[in-house]
DNA sequence: TCCATTATTGTCATATTTGACAAGTCAAGA
DNA sequence: TCTTGACTTGTCAAATATGACAATAATGGA
């Protein structure tokens, strides 16, 4: 069954960005808006390359990410919405 | 309520460090048999440094763990098991 | 106590994330 | 077409995660 499929970190971190670019749509809000509500400085380049797959993102990062985007952390880093 | 609670960055980290943790030894592992189960290179001395939320893993690190311990990433990452 | 296993910590070099800014792309409207 | 907003991408410097190794501490058993 599908357990056997081989993650490679790209194909994680699509996923990850997926799901931070999906919450991030369904709760209405441009990517100026997410960095916005977050309480440190970020800025959209990073949000960017996260929802790209771009970059491994640490977890404190995708953490402030959530808080801006009112969901668990656990929803952000959930794997199985792959599409 | 408690979602007033501010966590800091070093408040997830330890969170995190002791999830990782917990679901180690409940597997009955030490850090080098989790080292072992990791299929790239990863060593002990991370291990020990984000078990005890000292470092800032990204998620592809966390991953990987999550692989080897054989648990979902976002049981890792899932800040409501907090003490 | 002695010993072995396990875990922590320090340091180093390398790689990469991050924030910042600029430039470029793209789509939707006026 | 022109403009505006939203997003992407390149580059840079600074900070830091990572892997590696060594040294130390902590733990438990004989």
């Amino acid at each position: 069954m599908s357990n056997m499929t081989i993650m490679e970190k790209s194909d994680i971190l699509k996923i990850i960005g997926q799901n931070v670019k999906r919450i991030r749509l369904e709760k209405g809000l441009t990517q100026v808006d997410l960095v916005g509500k977050i309480k440190a400085q970020i800025d959209t380049t990073n949000i960017s390359r996260i929802e790209k797959g771009r970059t491994n993102a640490t977890i404190h990062t995708l953490f402030r990410i959530s808080q801006a985007l009112e969901v668990p952390l656990s929803e952000i880093c959930d794997l199985k919405n792959s599409i």
